[in-house]
DNA sequence: AATGAATGAGTATTCATTCAT
DNA sequence: TATGAATGAATACTCATTCAT
């Protein structure tokens, strides 16, 4: 608050030795994002990361470790927000309104660069590693969907939804997320989406619509 | 008639010099698709392609161009195979019927090898290509979508469907299948998948019940 | 006369077969001439001569052969070139007089593209050849000597000119001949030079200075 | 004093790192000398410089810019071993005296491996790098024939020397040494040669004869 | 004889990894 | 710990040479 000693944030050396980990994998996450495993260069993540390059194999023994370790701390800390939204959701909410908050949550956290990039990393390089793989789908994909199933269970069984498979109805929730959170990150390609917020509202009325008993 | 010689064969010489570009961007459609551009060899796709490696360069300047070719032609072949697709559909059967027989095609056709690989291709390495992009997001994307919002517009005026912007059930459409699809080719990941003749059914079942007039 | 058949100049294919290795020696000349033994490039060669690679193999067993072909029948037309001005002196003309014919004549020959040319490959790559440095030595610069010590010797004889060995003499006739005729084929690096005619005249009388008596 | 370690020479890395520039130079001027720009291997001059081929590219961004950057290094030094020579002159000699003097020190200077050199490297390849050629024209040939010019103008106007132009005069003064160094260094080629002192009284008994009134 | 597509050894250049400081 | 110069294996690209036609 007072007048702070001119701050060793100056100089990035010897600044806080325990941050130099994350410091490395916050800059690979970029770099990897960018150019891929292959295209990305040690070189230019050292250089972002404020650190020279023989200091990267202080920590991690070699290019395809960190970019392991990269994915799965990035799954990680996604994994931890994702966890964090759950609980703000109220028990006793209807079906619909927990599907609506729920949808607004992950609309905002998948349009995440964060998220975006672990996505295209996922779907473009992750097949020539299948423990990251099998990771991901297990702690990614396989809680979030039962999370969406566990809401429209409860919604079939309360009458606020038709009868239909809860997990097919969370897999339907998922491509319609993911999907459009992959494009508006690539509106050149799309030129005929509207703002974020319309496209939510689509996404739910079209969803919602498909889960309401047809009287 | 006789006696014709059937060494021709053995030999890569002058053997049907015009199919040798043909034979070079199959090889690294199957290499670019599974290490990337950066991560493939050149080496590989003339090894696969059965040529040597000077070979390529006789018919594409560098690598890059020949990816850029690659993703080219087996976008014009994919096209020109979901073209044929589309006069197919007898046009006096109702909208159901036509998003059912297109869902099916659209479902043959997103599941095949060549889509697939180009799919993970686009969201990984085209960034690098803005005008691979358009050229994609335009011959590909736009038109698939007008295909779909047509059958749509049709469906809402005869009052079969509810009224919805054509455009967007399109985009709903695009996100249901072009999911499932990369989903239906990682099972590992989605094990609680059903038999890919299930999944059209649901698909189909979801997405015409939100199209339906509420009554 | 009448009515010649539409040419057959039109197309370089089967004009009169001999001449293929003289067309293929000349466009060698120039690409070894513009860009050395390694720089040059067969495709390039081919081209110029208008004439397919696989043709130039048909002459020449390799790419040193060509050169060493090329090398020695430049210099063969050189020194043809320069025998047959030799005889045009008049052998009851005063020394004098024949310095400054065979000054003019050389100085002519010497500024020849073919043979700057030559002299350029021979000070840059001619070592790895020591048989056609030797061939160079003997043909050329030693039979360039003899002519001109020739002719001094006589002009030192009748009292003409100083006592001076003629075979030194003649070194310096080399000398001053060669090295201006380098220089104006590079104008741009020496801007102090006079126009041709009065360069011969500067030589001329700088060198004749020097073998008249000193009273 | 005591116990040095030894061993550091045992190991090109991180011995001496402000040497290793240099030491590339070095090396890349025997190889471009011997086998041209395009004939060297750069692998061969990392071997002759005692590194690995990698660290040529520290230094240096690529084949042609070390070529470059070692013509020019080299051309500068020879410039300032030439410079050194000019102030030994003492200015109240006679202009014959100090051409005697400077006739020495150029022989010498000339017939240096690092002259003999660029000159092949002037002659041979300097054609594709105007810019150096130049480099090379400004500062070394005008300013040679600058401190030539300046002895013989004196010389003119003493009364020492006959009428002539002073730059002409320069300019033959250059053609006999340039000439005479290159050929000395190819003996072979010129078996009548004498020794190189000998050379030099001839060259200078020549000149000055043709600089002398003719009383 | 002539062609030019095909070959593959050769070379420049890059970049992950090591290591002396 | 941290550095960054040095390494050398890997790889894109070139071009002399071959050979089926």
């Amino acid at each position: 608050m007072t007048d702070q000693p001119v701050s060793t944030e100056l100089t990035t050396r010897r600044r806080d030795p325990e941050a130099r980990p994350q410091q490395i994998l916050d800059a690979a996450f970029h770099e990897f994002g960018d150019r891929g495993l292959a295209g990305a260069r040690l070189d230019d993540i050292a250089k972002r990361a404020g650190v020279a390059k023989g200091t990267i194999y202080l920590y991690f023994p070699n290019k395809e470790a960190l970019f392991r370790e990269m994915v799965r701390s990035t799954l990680i800390a996604a994994i931890a927000t994702a966890e964090a939204r759950r609980d703000e959701a109220g028990p006793n909410d209807s079906a619909e309104a927990l599907i609506r908050q729920l949808g607004a949550g992950w609309w905002a956290f998948l349009r995440t660069e964060r998220v975006l990039t672990l996505h295209r990393l996922v779907t473009g390089e992750l097949r020539q590693f299948p423990d990251l793989m099998a990771f991901y789908a297990e702690e990614v994909i396989a809680r979030g969907r039962q999370l969406v199933s566990g809401i429209i269970a409860r919604g079939v069984q309360r009458g606020e939804f038709r009868a239909i498979d809860p997990l097919v109805a969370a897999r339907m929730y998922s491509a319609l997320w993911m999907s459009h959170a992959t494009w508006v990150n690539n509106r050149e390609l799309h030129p005929s989406l509207g703002h974020d917020a319309q496209i939510l509202d689509e996404m739910l009325d079209f969803y919602l619509h498909s889960l309401r008993p047809s009287v």
